[in-house]
DNA sequence: CGGTATCCTATGGGATACTG
DNA sequence: CAGTATCCCATAGGATACCG
């Protein structure tokens, strides 16, 4: 649904980039901290496949980054880049938000 | 696919509210000024159909506010209340962001 | 544990036509 | 102009099963 006309706008394209129903909700969860994906699954409370299609958008936007240590069971876990980190000041202004009008 | 355990997040509660493809860009185009159905359309190139239903769901959350001058043909002018003007902070941030990043 | 692969459904949203 | 009403479709996303 994101036409041509907003890319051109800077809050298009975030909107573009987050505006769906958890991409950011991810950001806000390892703007606490890193975490493991079945960490964010639960948190989340979305599907495995769903969960795993946005880790890789955002990890292909440069979000994200995932980093996987040799172990058995496997372990993952998944961090913010700088500019995965970047979106600190929005994720606390719609904090602010919610609590003051939602 | 919001899910109860966001409800209890502020920050949740945002995303769920506004937290669709273009809530928030019609937030950020009456945060210009107030605007016109058609003004509306055109700068967000949504389908009349869909933009009539965000902005009820938008007046009915009590972000925006619907007024009728009597006029033929009619004419209709979008504006935010309080509550819609406080996403002034959140949408700069974007902007900010997504000039820095995007 | 951290996924991928299928299948399937719900629904968001476009296109079009019509009305006060 | 500012919508409402239909119809229709694409796709986001859930559920389930399976794999390294």
């Amino acid at each position: 649904m994101i036409r041509q006309a907003e890319k051109s706008c800077p809050v298009g394209k975030v909107v573009a980039l987050v505006g769906d129903s958890c991409s950011l909700l991810i950001v806000r969860d390892l703007l606490d901290s890193a975490k493991r994906f079945s960490e964010l699954e639960n948190s989340l409370s979305v599907s495995t496949r769903t969960l795993a299609k946005k880790l890789k958008l955002l990890e292909h936007e440069g979000i994200v980054m995932r980093k996987e240590t040799k172990d058995s069971p496997a372990c993952v876990r998944y961090s913010l880049t700088k500019k995965g980190a970047a979106f600190q000041k929005v994720v606390d202004d719609m904090r602010a938000y919610g609590k003051k009008y939602l």
